[in-house]
DNA sequence: ATAACGATTGAACAACTATTCAACTATTCG
DNA sequence: CGAATAGTTGAATAGTTGTTCAATCGTTAT
């Protein structure tokens, strides 16, 4: 019965040929922790409830309960992702006696989203 | 028994004070199928193997098996998330012999990965 | 033809994530 | 004080996602 071939690292018929290739493909990657950082960012951006609040309160400062109001969704589910939101400090809020005014941290937030958009209406 | 207070669509005390506030940010947020495309497009990059090789191949072409090499996995792994890049156009593709050269689908895609770089290293 | 190789694919499984529900904190107001 | 309101949080659940494994496709070479 024959060995199951496995698929480990690879090296194809090239392999020697791209020992070089291979080895500036390598120097082009960032440090590991540096990718994981780089992901975990994009992450925060890849749900359409996080991205629905950045564009609420792009502009204005806003409530929970009035994001919620906005989204069509529960004041816990929009805290939650605010607090994903805020870990990874891309709003600042403002407690204001029971409400927590809520509003995006910088302008680099905007550019981020900008740049997709143009992106994806190609 | 009491009814137990369900977080429905939530009206706080500044419901009827904030009601143009809540419509002006209802008018901010894009069409519910833009906010999806947006989310969508964002998770492509919120995966460390996808950026991996996005990187890898930023500058000059690469067969799967070389990228495999340059990320230390196998050609499967790559080449599922490879065909996630393609659905989302972020990268094209050559085929040269038994070997598919991928490169990046323009100048686009760096640009976004630069900006985001920029928002981390602060 | 058939064997070998690079790449792709589908199914299965494990890990992760978003929303819901219920309980809880903090602030205001009677 | 006690009741009401805004917001937060933890646990549970349902849905999604990434990797592995095995099989398959397409091209090249014998």
């Amino acid at each position: 019965m024959e060995n199951i071939k496995q698929d480990i690292i690879p090296e194809c018929e090239l392999h020697e040929e791209h020992l070089d290739l291979i080895e500036r493909g390598r120097e082009r990657l960032p440090e590991t922790t540096e990718l994981y950082d780089l992901s975990d960012f994009f992450k925060v951006f890849g749900d359409s409830t996080r991205l629905g609040i950045l564009f609420a309160i792009d502009g204005a400062p806003m409530c929970v309960c009035d994001i919620a109001a906005v989204l069509g969704m529960t004041k816990s589910a929009v805290s939650h992702q605010l607090k994903v939101l805020r870990q990874n400090r891309l709003v600042k809020y403002n407690k204001v006696g029971k409400n927590v005014f809520y509003e995006l941290s910088d302008d680099h937030v905007r550019d981020i989203i900008e740049k997709a958009l143009e992106h994806i209406e190609e």
